[in-house]
DNA sequence: TCAATGTCTACTAGACTGGTAGAGAATAGG
DNA sequence: CCTATTCTCTACCAGTCTAGTAGACATTGA
């Protein structure tokens, strides 16, 4: 079993910390969130679009445009931006609740129960844990 | 963050499923655990030599040769083939136990803490699940 | 010697990761 | 209306990983 948070999703925390830090002090521009976090630039580009379609994020243009969170920083759990970013949290298929599809592993009784164990220890934590409380 | 059981961590826990199901009950062909697990011959042929080489099994060649458990079933916990297949099981390399390597997120120190305690939860029950428990 | 089986090395198609490049569109100030 | 600044969109790419397949070789027992 392979479990890594993508550079993605990490860059993806850092810039939710970086904007949670700072929510209601207005527009943080691309470059500035860029350079406080140590983020490509243009990676960074394309992961704020990604937190905007998905409703985490407002933004304007031009001169003093920027980007700022559309939500408290207190609901926005961990365990959403994760999901948003590399998918399903679950280990296969079968034990995955907004993604389930059948594998092998059911056949087997135990092991399928096993790895519906492992998913539900391993999210519990994040998908309690906000980015408010992340910056207190 | 991607948690993901590989095909060949997968193929490992049924061959060693099948071989503890078997147990002093002499060797079994690969053909024969390929049939009744439904794993692809050639590649559970590279699995089972790994096993092997890290002293799970034994085996013999020739015509009544086989692979057959090196250890008790009670004796092999699940993290460890799931180790052996697919390396460390920590999210990023700075939470790991065995495989520590610095990351960005260590800047951080809450989000390291939380993937930290991610690691701990899911590991747990996977390092005290042993193959004998599987076959029960 | 031969047939059956395990062992070893090499190869590969396709997907994914972690980016980079560059043009286009909105916005505000002058 | 022009321009500078910023966000937005599409395309591309090199390297790595996954899930295998192919084929020759080594060992064993009858």
């Amino acid at each position: 079993m392979k479990m890594r948070l993508s550079k993605k999703s990490e860059y993806a925390c850092l810039a939710l910390i970086d904007l949670s830090e700072s929510y209601e002090k207005g527009a943080a521009k691309i470059e500035a969130i860029s350079k406080r976090k140590r983020i490509p630039k243009k990676f960074l580009e394309q992961i704020l679009i990604a937190l905007k379609r998905a409703g985490y994020l407002h933004s304007k243009r031009g001169n003093d445009g920027g980007y700022w969170l559309a939500k408290d920083p207190g609901e926005i759990k961990v365990a959403e931006v994760l999901r948003l970013m590399d998918g399903p949290l679950a280990p296969v298929d079968s034990v995955s609740q907004y993604f389930y599809r059948p594998t092998p592993i059911e056949r087997h009784p135990r092991l399928h129960c096993l790895f519906k164990d492992v998913r539900q220890q391993m999210i519990e934590k994040i998908e309690k844990t906000s980015f408010a409380d992340l910056i207190r």
